[in-house]
DNA sequence: AATTAATTGTTATAATATAACATTATGTAA
DNA sequence: TTACATAATGTTATATTATAACAATTAATT
């Protein structure tokens, strides 16, 4: 069998809830607004959720264990995120800044060893909640 | 009442704990060692550890739910920090760069938002692994 | 059709973290 | 030094997040 190049039922089912929700979503969020589309476990919903994030569609913050759809059409490594996250009303935005990923992507640590996966979450107050 | 400017009891056993040891430990493995020296309960660890986060002496490594002792010196923001992971091993290290705090220090938004918390953390494979 | 791999469904349980409240210790100020 | 306020502690219970184990089903490959 060939690798998955397509989303099964429970996946598009969570998907679709992650890319229209405007906040990042917790598991037990996602698992009670799916039950009535016939997901009934956690595990259903962890699955669903781990394929999105393998394959890029959605992003973890882990910060926060919730689960944001992706928003940066040059995400495509789908392992180098950055976010930031407001402190106060938890908006999560996903910041696609090509100099920043160029950066981060080159970055060497003291033994000279690159990190091509990375995730990075920034701090602070939103626009609104200054 | 000031602030409090010295550790508690229950902070100093577990700090000391999470200094002496090499790897990042998780709260319930926290909890189990010590034991014998009187903290019987999750919330007593989280307390102490929550307490220490907050005043920079141990960083929480979001992606692995643990906790590991600052090991950088220039680390007195507490609240900007940088690791790299080893997804072999598990070993982890505090990056202390002063480019890349420079540059995440000063890194604007689209919208010219700067922030001054962050965290990093780095995946690839360690010296050791590879 | 037989084989293999991926996904699903299901129940139970593990691991991580906090709520609530009573108590004790400690700093501040009259 | 006594009253007050604040911070830390102890304790029990519970909430939240995530995975183990295994049987059943679905779908691509030969
Ligand atoms: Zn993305
Ligand atoms: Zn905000
Ligand atoms: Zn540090
Ligand atoms: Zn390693």
């Amino acid at each position: 069998m060939q690798k998955q190049n397509f989303l099964t039922k429970n996946q598009q089912i969570v998907l679709d809830l992650v890319e229209k929700s405007s906040e990042p979503l917790k598991a037990y969020t996602i698992l009670f607004n799916v039950q009535k589309k016939g997901i009934k476990a956690p595990l259903q919903v962890y699955r669903a959720l781990d394929k999105l994030v393998e394959i890029g569609k959605i992003h973890k913050i882990e910060s926060r264990n919730a689960f944001i759809a992706c928003h940066n059409s040059s995400c495509q490594v789908a392992k180098a995120t950055a976010f930031s996250i407001c402190e106060i009303c938890e908006k999560v935005t996903e910041i696609s800044s090509a100099g920043l990923s160029k950066y981060l992507a080159n970055f060497k640590d003291k033994d000279g060893m690159k990190y091509s996966k990375y995730n990075l979450e920034f701090f602070g107050l939103c626009k609104k909640c200054r």
